[in-house]
DNA sequence: TAGATTGTTAATCGATTAACAATC
DNA sequence: TAGATTGTTAATCGATTAACAATC
């Protein structure tokens, strides 16, 4: 029977390489749960918790060595690998992903990007060419792709994902404010600014 | 004393718009907390209980009228009001922002943009003038701004949060992968697409 | 040794779910 | 009236926090 982790404590274990990330830029050896809740505004005792659910990782006393947690943390969210992810979307988006130097470099690599419009396949944006929406599925199958990133016009975004899963792909970031409908074993990640800003507005009085 | 409303539940009511904005945009005037729910992907009573924390909108036996509720809850999260939103970085996804439509459709309109570099200060991208960053604080005030998004190199993020809080803006978006510290009275949402894919890719085995 | 900090247990807190009276 | 669905209460579940023995 498997441990079963909170996803919760999955989710957060990308904002401690974050935090881990800053320390180490700082050149910074050595940290513990009480700094790194400080960094992040969270507390000492859920950072220790939500590591504890993945292993020991610490030393009492001492605290955490900052690259071997990092290293650690990249181990279990896979994020150690080099991932191949599809962008379907080139438009102004699509293009700011495609330049986007973070991505490669934390091991998320756009492999292949497709769009509708027949002026824009064809053409290089970074290092991938443009391919119409029709080669997408031959691609995928191809290069046994899982990731993928939506980034086409809201009217669009529904059959796009269905033809990403048609294809197998397993995990879609969704930038279009629409919500999709996807098979249980596909996961579905969605990042809109309005529904930030809306978030915070709330807090905001009129004036 | 005032009722204390969970933050998760304010946090969900955004998704609730953006289904209710497919069911209107499908012409359907009625819906039910159990339609919402499988849309969603969540439970009805999550979302009766979410909704009953700001009020009554439904009517027993029939559900919600979705025109009503949209509006309700846009009123609710001040998404009924024009926001003006300052923009600091004009890179490639500085650029996506500026073309971004649904942001100035769903009520928030990015009224100024800054840039360091001279060679982009003064162009102009989609209706607004990229000024210099030094003009920032006074455009700020001026306008009395009080919502930012950060879309600058990761090395320059905590400088510009800075600026932007001593100019007076309380509630930052911010695209930069990188932990900001800001006072107590504002507020910062993260969007990164690594964060993202590093918590999906955690789901997905090796192969 | 004294001080610090981990990993973990138990207590607390809060969120979700189930159930149902009210009522359209 | 019968069926449906709300808003709300109470029960359950799970996450966070506090506390501390272990130990560096």
């Amino acid at each position: 029977m498997t441990r079963d982790i909170p996803d919760i404590a999955v989710s957060r274990l990308p904002l401690y390489l974050r935090a881990l990330g800053h320390l180490e830029s700082n050149g910074q050896q050595i940290t513990s749960s009480k700094e790194l809740a400080a960094i992040l505004g969270s507390s000492a005792a859920q950072i220790r918790k939500d590591l504890s659910h993945f292993g020991e990782f610490g030393k009492q006393g001492t605290g955490y060595h900052v690259a071997h947690l990092n290293r650690q943390l990249r181990r279990i969210l896979h994020a150690d690998l080099v991932w191949d992810v599809v962008l379907v979307g080139a438009g102004h988006l699509g293009n700011a992903l495609l330049h986007n130097q973070g991505m490669a470099r934390r091991g998320y690599r756009i492999v292949a990007a497709f769009d509708h419009d027949p002026e824009k396949v064809g053409t290089r944006i970074g290092n991938v060419i443009i391919q119409n929406n029709q080669r997408m599925r031959d691609e995928i199958q191809q290069r046994g792709i899982r990731l993928a990133i939506i980034a086409v016009p809201p009217p669009s975004a529904r059959r796009v994902a269905h033809q990403l899963v048609e294809a197998g792909v397993k995990a879609i970031l969704n930038y279009s404010p629409i919500a999709l409908s996807v098979p249980d074993d596909v996961m579905v990640q969605y990042t809109d600014p309005v529904t930030h800003l809306q978030h915070m507005t709330y807090y905001l009085q009129d004036r």
